[in-house]
RNA sequence: GGAGGGGUAGCGAAGUGGCUAAACGCGGCGGACUGUAAAUCCGCUCCUUAGGGUUCGGCGGUUCGAAUCCGUCCCCCUCCA
């Protein structure tokens, strides 16, 4: 606790979207630093998607940023709250997790964590542990700090009440618990994307309900995915996974929106903001978004993945995409040189996921969709005999390799 | 418990006895263009041994013929109690 609480806030405000307040904050920065004694900083994770992508990873850089200050930080898995699902930004309700399930996710949540967070400054805690333990008439007492209307008041209660899709009961108790967890730990700093915002005062409710200081709500903005509209989310299939392929996340970057290139740089990325503002300027003077964006996925895949590694990932990506060429790594079929045709293989690409049935693959045939050896293939080819080493390429991105 | 409304392809939404494998929009995929893109334009979007086959919440029925009519069951929504 060595930096003073002027520096440690300023530190902490860069970059987020705002404070619930600043000024409790700076006292307990300042009661913190009389005291020597660190704060307790509270993290909840969903365990629906094992999977962190760099949407999570903006809160978690903010969290090791006050780690580095010399502060608490307490995980918290919602495997409990995984029982209900988060019905945050949702247009209907998330089928709740069976136990097994979310400890299995949960599980492969900390190698990812601890890509971004100091593992020794951490304490990863299951809500089960208390959230299980509750009686009734307690959870009673839980229901009775807040309201009906206050609930309904969210945006995404609402749109589902108005669209006449179901909302559960049980779904109310959501933000309840999660507020619970923060009176558990007695969270001094509780961190969320902006679409946290109604969990997380609730949690403020509560702890004042439980006599307890309120903690301080910190929101990061929510970073877009790849459709450069709906926050990066597993279930959208707009995200990048920390835990993907250098290649994968490579060319995933370069898929990034040109609107958003600062904003990942601002948010993604530990770069200096004059480093940023300078980026910015480049764009603005007219030079190539592409070259300003093959910077950005250079940055990210190195945080992740290491220099060599991206270096890798940068001459995969000028090969197969830029230059259209055959890569070096592609999935392989194994056949009967000479006996089978490309129609006989066709079995096995549906198998292998290249294509969803043989309708469709004569239907992308007839696209000009579909090259064997980078030549285009008609309907008239299929009884084409394969050789070793060809390469069926489907569209743009799909490739396939036939070996003996 | 009562009354009413509704369940159609990944999603939204037409269709109310044959011309409907099912309009249209979104999404997705392929092609052109490019800077991996985006925007735009064109095409495709149930399966198939290419003859057909199986689809409109489930099951059963009426009919030469049903997403469309009847019965029944399941699910959702609204209002009332």
């Amino acid at each position: 606790m060595l930096v003073k609480p002027e520096e440690q806030l300023k530190i902490i405000m860069k970059g987020v979207q705002e404070v619930v307040n600043e000024e409790e904050l700076l006292a307990k920065l300042e009661k913190s630093y009389q005291l020597q004694s660190p704060l307790t900083i509270k993290l909840g994770l969903d365990p629906s998607a094992p999977d962190i992508h760099l949407g999570h990873a903006v809160v978690l850089r903010k969290i090791k940023q006050m780690q580095d200050l010399g502060h608490k930080v307490v995980i918290i898995i919602g495997d409990f709250t995984g029982r209900i699902g988060d019905p945050t930004g949702k247009a209907k309700g998330r089928a709740a997790l069976s136990d097994e399930q979310v400890k299995a996710n949960a599980k492969t949540y900390f190698e990812q964590i601890f890509k971004v967070l100091d593992s020794e400054k951490t304490t990863v805690r299951f809500n089960s542990e208390w959230l299980s333990k509750l009686t009734f008439e307690e959870v009673i007492k839980l229901a009775a700090t807040t309201s009906v209307a206050r609930i309904l008041e969210r945006d995404d209660f609402q749109n589902r009440y108005k669209n006449q899709v179901p909302i559960g009961i049980h779904e109310f108790f959501y933000p309840l618990m999660q507020a619970y967890d923060s009176v558990e730990v007695q969270a001094d700093i509780e961190l969320g994307g902006t679409d946290q915002t109604f969990n997380i005062l609730m949690g403020r409710t509560l702890q004042k309900h439980w006599g307890l200081e309120k903690q301080i709500a910190i929101f990061m903005p929510l970073l877009e995915g790849l459709d450069g509209v709906e926050k990066m989310s597993k279930s959208l299939g707009n995200y990048i996974g920390v835990n993907e392929a250098a290649e994968v996340m490579f060319k995933k970057v370069m898929e990034v929106p040109d609107s958003l290139i600062i904003k990942y740089f601002e948010l993604a990325t530990d770069e200096h903001p004059d480093e940023i503002h300078n980026m910015k300027q480049l764009l603005e003077k007219g030079v190539n978004p592409r070259d300003i964006k093959l910077q950005l996925a250079k940055i990210i895949t190195s945080l992740y993945w290491g220099e060599e590694e991206t270096k890798r990932a940068a001459a995969y990506f000028e090969s197969a995409f830029s230059k259209k060429e055959i890569p070096d790594d592609i999935p392989e079929i194994l056949i009967e040189i000479g006996a089978e045709t490309v129609e006989a293989v066709i079995p096995q690409l549906i198998e292998n996921g290249f294509v969803k049935s043989k309708s469709e693959f004569i239907r992308l045939v007839k696209q000009n969709g579909v090259q064997l050896n980078k030549e285009k293939i008609k309907v008239d080819d299929l009884d084409r005999v394969l050789m070793n080493q060809d390469v069926l390429q489907i569209g743009k991105k799909r490739f396939i390799r036939f070996i003996k």
